[in-house]
DNA sequence: ACCTGAACACCGTTCAAGT
DNA sequence: ACCTGAACACCGTTCAAGT
């Protein structure tokens, strides 16, 4: 802990990894300003209210993800590696990555959420379509296997903390796993 | 008022009316306790707590609409008229009825709502289907038609509560719209 | 059988006062 | 600039005691 003093950063931080572990529930005032070590009366001075917090907090979110797609994914030169290389960041090492995927999928009813969540399936349905416009399919082929593609990464998300027995967990099977799915996803 | 004292059907009641002006969010035991002029105490002699008065506010939500179906529409012999019964019934005099569901479509996400909303919209979708089939639509056509229809039927409940100057209000403007709606829907 | 009243826990929000 | 501490409102839940 760098300083003692604590801004906006940290509360969202803590927000997200309550997320990952309780849901949007978790995100709550009393509950983190115990977690910060601080009164829970300090989070008025960084926000508004609990609604400008979540709204941060996703915000924070969606910027994270949509840099690291830029860093991680994006400069991949063959398409059917850039789609293992997605496929791979739905198992990220740390479960809480996907959690938080998870957490906001699930709360995608709430007008806070949505928006984000619109926008980055969007973009993802985007890149992916490119994708598979490169390996050679036509347009109308491209946007099919991008939306199956597209929900079967949010699906291994949700499948994760609903049913987290039916996905591979260890590195080794995760591997064949997203070998197998790519090899589907492109075959012709 | 018949009795003085309530029964947990009483509470359901309750709970619609709420859910009709406030979402899920207001069927809170205290306020629905001052509703019915009686301590929130007495609402735990009938139920374990307040996930059961919500599963049984659906429970009694479910069945209304399945009799009431039962009653006013699939007696209707002509599947025209059937099909425009069932859209009128999307305007039902008493906007309460449709805020309900819009209520609970919004909240399908809850563990506690959605096998009842999944139900409901498969009965919906299996009789829609059933009535394309007497107008001579083939299975596939059928279910496609049925398919549009139910999610017309579903969206003109939720614009009704988000959208509502979108949607018709007067009942002459309703009767026009629901005709204009049926002849679309089996146009060949 | 159904209800009251008081209690407790938990959370959101405000605000004067501190450093 | 950031935080504390206390206060208030609101809701869920429990329970002994009433009728």
């Amino acid at each position: 802990v760098p300083n003692q003093r604590l801004g906006p950063g940290d509360w969202c931080q803590a927000a997200l990894a309550a997320l990952a572990e309780g849901g949007l529930d978790a995100v709550a005032v009393e509950p983190l300003a115990k977690r910060l070590g601080v009164s829970k009366g300090s989070f008025y001075w960084h926000f508004k209210d609990r609604d400008a917090l979540v709204a941060a907090t996703v915000s924070h979110w969606e910027n994270a993800l949509t840099a690291e797609v830029k860093n991680r994914i994006a400069h991949v030169a063959d398409p059917r590696e850039r789609l293992a290389a997605l496929f791979r960041g739905a198992f990220g090492r740390r479960v809480e990555a996907g959690q938080i995927e998870a957490a906001f999928v699930a709360g995608r009813e709430n007008p806070l959420i949505a928006p984000a969540v619109r926008r980055v399936t969007k973009r993802r349905m985007a890149y992916l379509s490119a994708a598979f416009r490169e390996l050679g399919f036509n347009e109308h082929e491209a946007r099919h296997r991008a939306t199956v593609a597209s929900g079967a990464y949010v699906g291994l998300f949700v499948m994760r903390h609903t049913n987290p027995a039916a996905v591979p967990a260890r590195s080794g099977t995760i591997d064949e796993f997203v070998a197998d799915l790519t090899d589907l996803l492109t075959r012709r």
